[in-house]
DNA sequence: GATGTTTTTTGATATAGATCAATGAAAAAG
DNA sequence: CTTTTTCATTGATCTATATCAAAAAACATC
């Protein structure tokens, strides 16, 4: 026990640097912050939301990988986002609402995260002007990367999607497997095949 | 002049009425922002921010309709937003980064609106808790709408999304001109056609 | 209100990438 | 370790939608 009580400590050092990379927080605040995730440790394919559950929580990813995906009517997945060590995801659509998820979140390697759920989160943003300012981030910074995701998908052939991820994101390429990262490109796995045997 | 200010009142009347729906505006509170927009005609095809300009104003639209559009490599016009009477609209990811822009503003109606400039913009975020709310609020909403875009782009047909635009929001259909609407939905004018046509 | 310009429609053809199918490789389960 | 399931590869074919082209309609301009 001791042991991972001190793994958690050093967690928490990690998720108060992210924290203050991204607002001015100060020390009693990111007290506060820390004391509302709570640390889980996920087995690799577990599904931590499903389409038609409201999203409650909003992850800090210490060391693992969490996607969100969804299904179109064939039942093919489209994955929208992935998030490895050392950063935060959720399914932020059905997060903001708090209304059922179109969009699956599953743990895609054996995961240790920090969750904090949403009346937290929002009591949070009702009490620290630091955590408006966070959230703030959060959310241009999440509209920003779906708005160049959006472009890449209608300017750019699949096989310059590729390369667009190899060159910016390569680590997507590493840890991903091919089904993955295919319905991430919004291509098939066979044809991702074809681009990467060129 | 008389008439004009008349007129001008009247509208941040409403821009008052928008803004108390969105945050939770004290009466000097929605002085203060209204002071801060300036009233703007612009006419028809009149080009409000061009690729590389770095976007500085945050519009409400008072009567008339604004688009944000980007070019592919080969020069189409992919249209991301349309915004009409008594709503708001800018380039967000240009306007958040204030980095040069890859969309373009234009004005397809003959259009009367309110001006926010970015300095003032940031100062109200930084004075005004509720403006903070306020911005939250559009950052939430942007988000959310492009994400249900981009869902439907990739799990939709042509004809489903034209279809999805008629139930949804058929203004676009009404007041935009082809060319645009089939920007609008990720094809060619000529599928369009085809599509309306059956 | 005639003339040039831009949009819309319709048809013929082309193509990127999907789907289908079959085989081999890897990973999970027992 | 062996079996089963899932994943990756390769080839053949198909399809939705783009592209090209040309006429008709609508709009803008002199």
């Amino acid at each position: 026990m001791k042991h991972k009580n001190q793994q958690q400590a050093k967690v928490t050092q990690q998720l108060k640097y992210l924290l203050k990379n991204i607002a001015d927080f100060d020390e009693k605040e990111l007290e506060k912050i820390c004391s509302c995730f709570k640390f889980k440790s996920i087995k690799k394919n577990t599904v931590l939301l499903s389409e038609g559950e409201v999203c409650t929580e909003f992850y800090y990813i210490q060391k693992g990988c969490l996607r969100t995906y969804f299904l179109t009517r064939l039942g093919n997945e489209k994955t929208r986002f992935v998030t490895f060590d050392c950063s935060i995801g959720t399914a932020l659509t059905s997060f903001i609402s708090q209304k059922p998820s179109f969009e699956f979140i599953d743990v895609l390697e054996d995961t240790d995260l920090f969750a904090i759920n949403y009346t937290d989160f929002y009591n949070l943003n009702k009490e620290l002007i630091h955590w408006k300012d966070f959230y703030q981030r959060i959310l241009e910074m999440a509209y920003s990367f779906q708005n160049r995701s959006f472009e890449n998908l209608v300017t750019l052939t699949a096989k310059q999607r590729f390369e667009q991820v190899m060159n910016t994101n390569p680590i997507l390429i590493q840890r991903l497997s091919n089904k993955v990262l295919a319905s991430y490109l919004d291509i098939t796995q066979e044809t991702l095949s074809r681009i990467k045997s060129k």
